[in-house]
RNA sequence: GGGCCGAUAGCUCAGUCCGGCAGAGCGUCUGGCUUUUAACCAGACGGUCGGGGGUUCGAAUCCCCCUCGGCCCGCCA
């Protein structure tokens, strides 16, 4: 006969107990804030490798992240990509093959309408601009079962799946992204969902010490009601021989509302519904065979402690070294992708280079951290100097420890660490941005010293890249290096003095073409030459070139480009 | 209310696991330079290591209490 189920607790089980965190915590439960902490190591990567080698596992070592595709990613997700990564390169190094997965929790059912969405161009737009009632009809159905708002993929689960492979693969980093419905349904995850419904008492029993609210009714599946799609909690009986479960498509409650269900009685497969997710995560790790998972801080104290005791006392296998991570903010504030306050990896491709980003996620993962778009100058430098201690060590400024911890992590930053790449300064490289001739360009930073005469036309591209980023910073936040060369000859009110001057230093220009430090003193000279107050001199300069009061120190500026234009310009004749 | 993580120079952060001189960069100030304005060089200034107590010959580091910020302890993921 099927298998029925009882709520009844077996005698000489433990007494349902509060569910605290700390409350069932034995020395079975691990931290996993503490993890890899035995050695020192001055990359964290590196102790958190020592961990997962010391429980000697099988290669391929298998790492995973995941995430629920429900809406715009941003740069918080790269936390679930990029700290995995790190401890997958620390593996490689060690001689170990190495797969890391991306589970995309995509038979999650949609709760609530997001506020914001974006194509797969990474615009970002609101609810209004797509048809939000046709999401509104799907709210309760899994994300692969909703229509893509756009129209562009064959589900809203997989346009947003597709958003989050984009965002690896901008940062080159080899995933392998896996469909947790592709799992069900494939027939994958059957035996995971036998093991938990066969032994539906003892998950009960586990659960209810981490949950308050698991009654004696309680089965840990959901099914997809084959009437209106919508993923049910009422499950009334279970086939282990068929592997189905009975249910009635019942109201479900969600954030705020109740999404309402059908009333339908059916039969549904293991493959036609989902486990609740505090199963369903340890049930990714058996069927992927999980080593290693880094995890947000939010899953730190609930889905890990009961996570980690399902593992072993439901299915019955070890589960995975953890390992917690900080959320960081977004300019002093909390990402939210409802709120609005997200930056996508698009937009921070904009203002920096790749392996800057990967840079900021080799710091301490235990540590908050802002990412403050209006610094963005100091994470750079923060980052040259991290290139600078890998290439020279040891050395003045760079202490013992910063210079291993490069020696280790950079290899795994870059691409390549064959030839050391010229850094252009970014607040420098934001001045450069002002004009978009590429031979102007090249001469200030020549002249500035940060451009080697014998620099092969590569290296300086790609020092140059970085000229576009620090300058849409720059626009992006209208600082102080927002200088932008006037293309036409801007309306200027000068007195005779300082006409006379300009005419001076025009013909000094044309005749003698100062270097950067003559003409730096010529324009002083000019000044003091016509009773021009020097301030007021400079300022002439600099609404003639930039029409904006103030700008770059001037004699470098002007002696870099073309004679001829200054000439004119000082002339006031283009 | 209970638990977890964090707090170190004006700013950004190393150092905390394993107790042993309080560190770096940036910023500021001074000079290099008859020179307001990117960069560069030299030097100086800068500290109640969030606060209090304890252990110790010795505490940023270990223990206890407290403050502040974030997270978890409903559902969901």
């Amino acid at each position: 006969m099927p298998s029925c189920w009882t709520g009844r607790i077996p005698p000489g089980s433990p007494t349902r107990s509060r569910a605290t965190p700390g409350g069932r915590r034995s020395s079975r439960m691990s931290d996993p804030y503490d993890v890899g902490t035995d050695e020192r190591r001055a990359f964290w990567a590196d102790a958190v490798a020592d961990e997962i080698e010391a429980r000697d596992p099988e290669d391929p070592i298998v790492i995973k992240g995941g995430v629920s595709p429900s809406g715009v990613p941003h740069l918080g997700h790269f936390n679930e990509i990029m700290r995995g990564y790190f401890v997958a390169e620390a593996l490689r190094e060690r001689g170990h093959e190495v797969e890391q997965v991306f589970t995309t929790d995509d038979r999650d059912r949609l709760r609530k309408l997001p506020r914001k969405l974006a194509d797969l161009e990474w615009n970002v737009v609101g609810l209004g601009e797509v048809d939000a009632g046709a999401l509104g009809r799907n709210l309760g159905k899994p994300y692969t079962d909703i229509p893509d708002p756009f129209g562009c993929c064959d589900s809203y689960g997989a346009h947003f799946t597709e958003l989050l492979g984009r965002s690896a693969a901008v940062v080159d980093v080899p995933i392998e992204t896996v469909s947790n419905t592709e799992l069900y349904e494939s027939g994958r995850f059957d035996d995971a969902v036998e093991r938990v419904l066969a032994g539906r008492e003892t998950a009960r029993e586990v659960l209810s010490t981490f949950q308050n609210k698991v009654d004696d009714g309680y089965v840990p599946f959901f099914a997809q009601c084959s009437e209106c799609g919508h993923l049910t909690e009422t499950i009334t009986g279970v086939d282990l021989d068929s592997r189905t479960v009975e249910y009635v498509c019942s109201d479900v409650e969600a954030g705020d509302g109740v999404i309402e269900g059908c009333g339908h009685e059916g039969t549904a497969t293991f493959r036609e519904g989902k486990l609740p997710w505090r199963f369903e995560w340890p049930a990714q790790w058996l069927t992927l065979g999980i080593d290693f998972e880094p995890f947000g801080k939010d899953h730190a104290e609930g889905s890990w402690p009961s996570g980690e005791t399902i593992a072993r006392d439901v299915f019955g296998f070890e589960p995975p070294v953890p390992m917690v991570y900080e959320w960081f903010t977004l300019n002093g504030d909390a990402l939210s992708s409802s709120a609005g306050n997200l930056i996508t990896v698009e937009e921070v491709l904009e203002l920096l280079e790749v392996d800057v980003i990967r840079y900021f996620f080799t710091k301490n993962p235990k540590k908050q951290r802002d990412f403050d778009v209006g610094r963005i100058d100091r994470l750079v430098d923060e980052f040259d100097r991290f290139e600078r201690a890998y290439f020279e060590g040891e050395t003045e400024g760079i202490g013992a420890d910063e210079a291993e911890r490069a020696e280790r992590a950079y290899p795994m930053v870059v691409d390549d660490t064959g030839t050391r790449p010229i850094r252009i300064p970014y607040t420098f490289a934001a001045v450069l941005g002002m004009t978009d001739d590429r031979d102007l360009r090249i001469a200030m930073a020549r002249r500035s010293g940060h451009l080697p005469e014998d620099a092969g036309e590569d290296e300086i591209d790609a020092a140059l890249e970085r000229v576009e980023k620090a300058r849409a910073w720059a626009v992006r936040t209208d600082n102080e290096f927002n200088y932008r060369l006037a293309e036409t000859l801007p309306e200027t009110d000068f007195d005779d003095g300082v006409e006379t001057a300009l005419e001076d230093l025009a013909a000094v220009v044309e005749a003698e073409s100062p270097d950067e430090k003559a003409l730096q003193e010529k324009i002083y000279e000019t000044a003091r030459n016509n009773d021009v107050p020097v301030g007021e001199f400079f300022a002439a300069g600099y609404r003639l070139f930039l029409d904006e009061p103030e700008g770059p120190r001037l004699g470098p500026f002007l002696a870099a480009m073309d004679d001829a234009f200054v000439v004119r310009r000082l002339r006031r004749e283009a």
